[in-house]
DNA sequence: GCTTGACCTCAAGTCGACTTGAATTCGTAG
DNA sequence: CTACGAATTCAAGTCGACTTGAGGTCAAGC
């Protein structure tokens, strides 16, 4: 045979048998027959969960990445939307830097205490209420895009 | 009184009253008295609502803020533990980098599908399986250093 | 043929940080 | 005095991405 069990899947993927079966279950790779009751997998899914993987570290929710798969299968993913999350990515940054920079100076900071400190202080005016911790920029997500549990693979 | 009602609170500090009751319950926050039933809040309260609002920016955890605070109030941080996370945000950043390269590169690519892209693939074998999108150290917490519901505040 | 262990399903639990809702209690203005 | 609105408590719900557990099935090796 030239399919994989999801024991098999699970240990070359690294992505934990239960996790493969929750993304069947929400039609984000599927299994291409059963042997009795076991999943069978094309080795394809390998690639896909590395593409689910990359997505993931990305910062994409799943079903932002289950959006990027065509009916075919093959990952469609408009350039625009990268280029998009390339810029969220940069203003996160941006965001980390200076929250970086005055933690760091912080820590040098010989005021006796940090609240005495005039650049902590600052910081407390200019850092604060502003979400900087990766929150990518939804665009509305009208819900159920992906059904939510449904009977079975996509 | 010198005193502020949760709304007066809510609306200075942009921290909804909702969310002001569960810091309380959690001891990250304490009202001064009651008029009737009502929280009577220190304005100083404000400032620690700002120190918790920068916590957060920078990823701290509530329960980890909460051990910022000394027994008497004051904001304690050891300058070793923002030496560290300035580290943590550093390597986050770089991380980060990486990835919005690598996206812009492929949004820009000319191979007919990313799958083609070689340098699609090669993010695929080194971007996958490193958690990226802020997954700070969290030295092992050993549960219930916060008690998780208590009866009163701290 | 029997055991073993990998796999199955389905429901429920987890985590963090809150929010929401229902039922109740006050302080104050009219 | 009464109504109003702001607060109160407590339990339960939310979100995303899974994990865990109980109880059942099945293929392969001995």
């Amino acid at each position: 045979m030239l399919f994989l069990d999801i024991g098999e899947v699970a240990e070359r993927s690294g992505v934990p048998a239960s996790a493969l079966r929750y993304y069947e279950e929400i039609g984000l790779i599927r299994s291409e027959a059963r042997r009795g009751l076991r999943r069978q997998y094309d080795p394809d899914v390998l690639l896909r969960l590395s593409l689910i993987g990359l997505g993931k570290t990305a910062g994409f929710s799943l079903e932002e990445i289950a959006a990027m798969f065509g009916a075919d299968g093959q990952p469609n993913i408009p350039r625009e939307q990268l280029r998009a999350r390339a810029d969220d990515l940069q203003r996160q940054m941006v965001g980390l830097r200076t929250l970086r920079d005055a933690l760091r100076h912080v820590a040098d900071c010989r005021a006796p205490t940090h609240l005495e400190c005039p650049s902590f202080r600052a910081l407390l005016k200019t850092a604060s209420r502003r979400p900087l911790v990766y929150r990518p920029s939804r665009p509305e997500t009208e819900k159920k895009l992906l059904p939510k549990r449904r009977k079975s693979g996509l």
